[in-house]
RNA sequence: GGUGAGAUGGCUGAGUGGUCGAAAGCACCGGUCUUGAAAACCGGCGAGGGUUUAUAGCCCUCCUAGAGUUCAAAUCUCUAUCUCACCGCCA
């Protein structure tokens, strides 16, 4: 959610900075509803203020023993009065409110300019993807053969399209993984390692920016009356974890990490990425949040997407670094970077990871706020996170660059005193 | 699942229909005192919104949330959520 003050104080100048990202904002439309608004808004105020006054009178007379009758019908006026113009602002209020949930943030400055993801620019490179003397077989292949470590079949009859059972020791390197990393951002990156419910209410989805945009995307549940649904990330619970709290300034940053399932119902993307891990309704990740103050929140964004390529890096893994341009960058984000990993199958890289600044975005939405002890005031946070890194796509990466020409999987170094020191795979 | 008790400002905690945005204490901020600090004393101190050049005034809203009764609700009624206690069940 944006400040409703850039749409009051120059309106053209804040469409122009949506326009460029490809929104276009109805100038004309919300100058409209403003006006009226601040009309109906007035008047509501003022009706209110006249209703406490007499109310309080006829409080005062009945005090003195006075005849109370006269002032009774005229409040009771005032009263329908206030009631009809209450409804009018609601609905003028509501109409605003429907517009500006439905505008994204306002993207930073460093941000290319862009169309779509092939515009996107690249601004770091690492590792050399491996030469292979052999003729290399995607993960599906590989864990499929070996003893239905990876069994797609078996997660279509349990539960549908888009899921997956784990095998002996490809199970156990999934889970290594997620130790891993979980264990080198706790302990190497000043992380706090948490541990968060899988289920939220809708508060905290409309915290985060997923409702009440993007709830086709999510699996709803529904008990009696509560409305729970499965978190599409840890991003949702963790930064949630601020919701309407002022923080305390001397515990900023705030640094957490957690590792949990993801569920993502994966509407609209019907028949991409329809063979292997890549793309399940049900996968696991790593991600970090970090709860800053708003001058420090672009160098938390550039920290936090190192913490994501160190891990990369620890696991030997090739990957690209690149910056969303202003044509692919999220709804609620300011600045993304995004992680892709090299896959030798398909020959390119593949996002594994994506970085986001939100600037107050969130913080506006969830009413995260600090006493800034220079100012006195009461200010918005800013939330900055990233996943580090998504398990599934990684174990995809290391069984594919890992793969020997027997059909076996060496198991990364950093990786073996997670696997009671198994080196190989077969 | 059953029964009972609760939910008030950063925290603790008064307040049962009108003068309550709300006592008091703590915390915090400013001052006096002090070589400095502490203590003591004095003063200030909730949030959101509107109007406005204004973080000046003025006004509106907010005592978990939502509905209701009333001229008037922190206070009365209903519903939901959450917390605590005891019982039952359970990984």
């Amino acid at each position: 959610m944006l400040d409703p003050k850039l749409f009051r104080i120059d309106i053209e100048k804040t469409a122009e900075l949506l326009a460029k990202r490809g929104f276009k904002l109805n100038t004309e439309q919300l100058t409209v509803l403003e006006e009226q608004r601040k009309a109906i808004q007035i008047k509501t105020q003022e009706l209110q203020s006249q209703r406490n006054t007499r109310s309080k009178s006829i409080g005062q007379a009945k005090a003195r023993g006075e005849d109370i009758q006269p002032l009774l019908a005229e409040v009771s006026q005032l009263g329908d009065d206030l009631e009809a113009a209450k409804v009018e602002q609601t609905q003028v209020l509501q109409s605003i409110d429907d517009i500006l949930s439905a505008v994204p943030n306002l993207i930073h400055d460093s941000v290319p300019q862009g169309e779509s993801e092939d515009d996107n620019v690249e601004i770091k490179r690492w590792g050399t993807p491996r030469e292979f003397d052999f003729e290399v077989k995607d993960h599906v292949d590989i864990g499929t053969a070996l003893d239905k470590g990876l069994d797609f079949e078996a997660g279509a009859k349990l539960a549908g399209t888009r899921f997956s059972v784990m095998r002996g020791p490809i199970a156990k390197m999934h889970r290594a993984l997620a130790q891993f990393m979980l264990d080198i951002h706790s302990e190497e990156h000043g992380y706090q390692e948490m541990y968060v419910p899988y289920l939220v209410n809708h508060n905290s989805l409309f915290g985060t920016g997923q409702l009440p945009k993007f709830g086709e995307d999510l699996f709803h549940t529904e008990l009696a009356n509560k409305k729970f649904s499965l978190i599409p990330t840890a991003e949702v619970p963790l930064t949630n974890l601020v919701r309407d709290e002022i923080v305390d300034e001397a515990d900023l940053p705030i640094k957490m990490v957690a590792h949990t399932p993801c569920f993502r119902s994966e509407a609209g993307s019907y028949g991409r990425d329809i063979r292997g891990l890549i793309r399940q309704h049900q996968f696991d990740k790593v991600e970090m949040v970090q709860i800053v103050k708003p001058e420090d929140s672009l160098t938390a964004l550039e920290q936090l997407t190192g913490h994501a390529e160190t891990i990369l890096e620890k696991l030997e893994l090739p990957y690209r670094t690149v910056v969303l341009c202003t044509g692919d960058i999220g709804f609620s984000s300011t600045k993304t970077f995004d992680l892709e990993v090299w896959l030798p199958a398909q020959n390119t890289y593949r996002e594994i990871s994506s970085c986001s600044s939100f600037g107050d975005f969130q913080a506006r939405r969830m009413q995260a706020r600090f006493r800034n002890s220079e100012t006195k005031n009461i200010e918005l946070l800013h939330t900055v996170n990233g996943s580090g890194l998504a398990v599934g796509r990684t174990l995809v990466a290391v069984i594919e660059n890992y793969q020997q020409a027997d059909g076996s999987i060496n198991v990364p170094t950093v990786l073996q005193p997670y696997m009671k020191g198994l080196t190989n795979i077969k």
